[in-house]
RNA sequence: CGCGGGGUGGAGCAGUUGGCAGCUCGUUGGGCUCAUAACCCAAAGGUCGUAAGUUCGAGUCUUACCCCCGCAA
């Protein structure tokens, strides 16, 4: 078929390269414009647009699609069949969505109705879902709205980070979308409406990754934790300090007193102490912290200016003292 | 020229007003122990990013260059 695609990141380009290989004639490839971007602020440009060159597609990158009559005679001239939109960062106009003969696909990364908007991967880790997927859809003017064509269901693991289900879902999109079209070419593919129970996955805010330690109970923090790795991290103060955590886990608390028998002692004042109060810090057995209800064992750490670091090497190198306290400042 | 941090034995760091290069961990050997990732003793391992300069003497000051990293997007 002739395809339009139209995406930007990485897990675009995982879909894109699937087509390709799939021997589909791709007309266009649309990607953001080049920003600025890294140390330097140099202009680069974006995964998809990397892989449309190496490839040697043409590479369409217009500032907005709203409007803009020259872009949309451009894909018109194309006449593509289908176009084929995975994270490509806006919504298409009417005039849009109208131009293929067999209408605009979509990739998502959840199983609509849940999770329409842009982060949808990063908020079911956060959530602590055990269950995600990935839906192929009919694109219309609203915002992740359309028909639904075909899902997948991808079970999330206990320990998993939205970076490494990124890659897994990123693949999964892919044959997802292969499949898809090949039922559109087919005209067999099923398609059903989204209804009314819909939830949303609006984009994160950097602000969302300070750790409440009041509020949050050890395992929301768990998962905030590996929600936001490797995004922006969740992150803490600590004498003033910015740090991040990038891996924690839970420890119950009566296995924490069994591992520390100093501790037992102390455990009917354990309650009393503030959440996010450092309780024991070793280079060997690791930095505990005591949150709302339980107790958090943090794993991988970044301090300011630095890199990331299992917790063994950044406790060799940062004094740091039990009964020092995580603040949310 | 977006802002900032840094390059010291395998790892993470310290190194004061320039004066013989240190700490913790790891590694190797030995000891202790029913046993151990625990404990004790010992050893190996660094032209202190590169080049030049100031100085009696520079990891420590000056200049240039190379490399790495964080923020930001």
């Amino acid at each position: 078929m002739k395809i339009v695609f139209m995406g930007t990141p990485d897990f675009a380009k995982t879909s894109l390269d699937a087509i390709v290989k799939e021997k589909h004639e791709i007309v266009a490839v649309v990607t953001n414009p080049d920003k600025p971007q890294g140390r330097g602020m140099k202009l680069t440009p974006s995964p998809v647009k990397q892989y449309a060159i190496e490839n040697g597609l043409p590479v369409l990158q217009p500032e907005k699609i709203r409007k803009n009559e020259n872009f949309i005679d451009m894909i018109k001239q194309q006449q593509p069949d289908v176009i084929c939109v995975v994270a490509y960062g806006k919504i298409l106009p009417a005039e849009l969505l109208k131009i293929p003969k067999f209408g605009c696909v979509n990739v998502h990364g959840s199983l609509l109705p849940k999770y329409r908007g842009a982060a949808p991967i990063q908020w079911a880790v956060i959530n602590g879902d055990s269950i995600t997927g990935i839906t192929t859809m009919y694109m219309d003017e609203g915002m992740d709205s359309g028909d639904m064509i075909l899902k997948e269901e991808v079970a999330i693991g206990d320990n998993e980070t939205t970076g490494e289900l990124w890659n897994r879902l990123s693949i999964i999109g892919a044959n997802l979308l292969v499949k898809t079209l090949k039922l559109i070419e087919q005209g067999k593919e099923p398609r059903e409406k989204q209804g009314k129970n819909y939830t949303l996955a609006p984009m994160l805010e950097k602000s969302m990754g300070n750790i409440n330690w009041e509020q949050k109970t050890a395992k929301e923090i768990k998962n905030l934790v590996r929600g936001l790795n490797p995004i922006m991290g969740a992150y803490s103060f600590l004498n003033g300090k910015k740090i991040k955590f990038w891996k924690a886990d839970v420890i119950p608390e009566n296995t924490f007193m069994d591992m520390y028998e100093e501790f037992a002692e102390y455990a009917y004042k354990i309650k009393e102490i503030d959440p996010g109060t450092i309780l024991f810090v070793d280079e060997k057995k690791g930095l505990y912290v005591k949150t709302k209800d339980g107790i958090l064992s943090v794993l991988e750490i970044q301090s300011e200016n630095s890199k990331k670091m299992k917790i063994d090497e950044f406790l060799r190198g940062n004094k740091i003292q039990a009964a020092d306290g995580f603040k949310m400042q």
